[in-house]
DNA sequence: TAATTATAGTTTGTATGCAAACTAATTAGA
DNA sequence: TCTAATTAGTTTGCATACAAACTATAATTA
């Protein structure tokens, strides 16, 4: 029949869609324990990893929307995670950087990727593989 | 190092985040011209699939959170594309149909797979079939 | 150097996403 | 059959997601 692209089931689409949101909502209980969002864990993630950036560097590494990134860095801010401080040579440009209870935040997270791993045990090594290949593939056509 | 699962490239949950909304991001301008959001698009491709369900059913079957639903199925109301009724038998339940306006949108939406396609035309078949497999495995868990 | 353009971030408005509380109707159970 | 437990769906409150408009500053250029 002709409308069989619109059936559901060929949707890749809507199984991202599902996966996406269920994957963050399994991440949920153990993120309220840190008190953080999962996109609030994103770019903690990010800052642990690179200390102090500018908000438009943590844009371009995490990828998240500027102007949600804008009200998460407020909120992370509000919790003294992080700090926000406009730089002397370009006055438009702040840098993000780690308090140090954000940087103690980290040693409550390494637990989670982990835990997370836990839920997924029918995946094998080449699941992952194939996942993270295509999915590279997706996100560098949308980049 | 110790921490090193909490490195963003290493997180595919990540990944599957940016390409979920990019994609839906991808969706938007081809939707917008249809008046539907990608969530609403979603309920109504089960609805041209099965003509009228339940509230639950439909819930069911496009695993979109109960609560959402509600707000979707009210917004697709006011736009004259769906009709609820709730059943003689018990009236808890609603009985959610096409209305000709949104029997009629699916013409409009049949060029929208297809046009997505090309949005990736470097993933060959062997990435789609992948893709489809692992995120049906998850989603299975999640469910 | 005054006017234009571009850049870094923020704000705003609409639509989810989700947990939790809630309402109304149905079914189970003592 | 009266009450307790379920079930179908809605509402609420908070946190994104995202386009678009906006602010402030910096870089270009006529």
């Amino acid at each position: 029949m002709s409308f069989e692209h619109l059936q559901l089931n060929k949707q890749l689409c809507h199984r991202l869609y599902i996966a996406s949101n269920g994957i963050t909502r399994l991440y949920r209980p153990m993120l309220d324990k840190l008190d953080l969002t999962y996109p609030q864990y994103i770019i903690m993630m990010a800052l642990w990893e690179v200390e102090s950036a500018s908000v438009l560097e943590l844009q371009k590494f995490t990828k998240v929307d500027a102007g949600c990134l804008s009200l998460i860095l407020k909120k992370l801010e509000a919790k003294k995670f992080i700090t926000l401080k406009p730089t002397k040579e370009d006055k438009r440009k702040k840098i993000v950087s780690l308090s140090a209870k954000g940087t103690k935040l980290k040693d409550e997270a390494q637990s989670i990727p982990e835990k997370m791993v836990c839920n997924f045990k029918d995946l094998d090594p080449k699941d992952i593989e194939d996942l993270t290949r295509v999915l590279d593939k997706i996100n560098s056509q949308l980049g």
